[in-house]
DNA sequence: AGAATATAGGTAGCTTGCTACATTTTTAAC
DNA sequence: GTTAAAAATGTAGCAAGCTACCTATATTCT
């Protein structure tokens, strides 16, 4: 019986996983909370949790307990939408502010890692495989109509 | 900002996952459920929780609870072993061997839904990448050191 | 045989993902 | 200007993964 693509992607998902998460141990993140913390560190503006919810691809309960989470731990603190009562804007703290810069650094290496030894045709090529798997099985579940690009004021 | 393969295995995981489940909705079975019971249908012996451990690279305790709820529904049944009473055997229900029957299709219909349009070629070079992907990363975690290959009697 | 070790499984408690439903505030429609 | 619809978020409750720690039974070593 030929071991199955679900069965490699499950693996190879987690490890990679587990992966990031063992790096970042020291600071206290899991491999989830590090990438939202990654994200925050390239905006100008505080997001808001539905910014985080299309970046990755998340439902917004899941965004939700990461972010409760994160600012429990100090690294963010949400506060309210000066203009949109509706909408939470997340302020990244001193704590997180010291763990972005090795952020981008540690994701970065697992990245290279995952690909080791594959020359850059493989890489692109493994990209390529990924995206049209993706595509073949429904892709992006894009949960919620699009959010309007913020082209206001 | 390129999309990283991070994202990208999340992502086909997910949506991978989420196809499985919905194929067998019907059946009251979620995705990781159904794989048990397609492991289930090829085995003479009725299996013991250690072997589903091994077979799926999962913890016990995630086994337990997935056993546990395939026995409230009443899909199989959890045995004591008459020789060794340390270890339990996985006895599947009629409404168990009902199911089985679908489950290889439907796995085996996913599995040729997400490499849709990939040549005989491309196939095996995504399962290689895969396979090269997950050594990279520290492969199999093997959480527990092996099982006794079953010689015995 | 008796002690030490290995193995199978249980339980508690956590994170991350989900759906479904409820609430509040804006925006759009009439 | 109301009213209806859309948007952002909250909460409850569940599945599936994990680690850490515990118990009970077999096996092995002396």
């Amino acid at each position: 019986m030929a071991v199955s693509y679900g069965h490699l992607l499950r693996i190879l998902h987690w490890c990679t996983d587990q992966s990031v998460t063992h790096a970042l141990e020291t600071m206290e993140l899991t491999s989830s909370q590090g990438h939202i913390m990654g994200f925050l560190a390239h905006r100008k503006e505080p997001p808001c949790p539905r910014d985080i919810e299309e970046e990755f691809q998340l439902s917004h309960p899941t965004v939700s307990g990461l972010l409760t989470r994160l600012e429990k731990k100090d690294f963010i603190e949400i506060l309210p939408d000066a203009h949109d009562r509706r909408c939470k804007r997340i302020h990244v703290r001193p704590k997180g502010r010291e763990c972005m810069e090795n952020m981008h650094q540690v994701i970065q290496t697992n990245e290279k890692r995952l690909v080791a030894g594959f020359t850059e045709e493989e890489q692109a090529q493994f990209a390529d495989f990924l995206k049209r798997a993706i595509a073949n099985m429904g892709g992006n579940p894009c949960r919620r109509p699009n959010h309007k690009e913020e082209n206001k004021k």
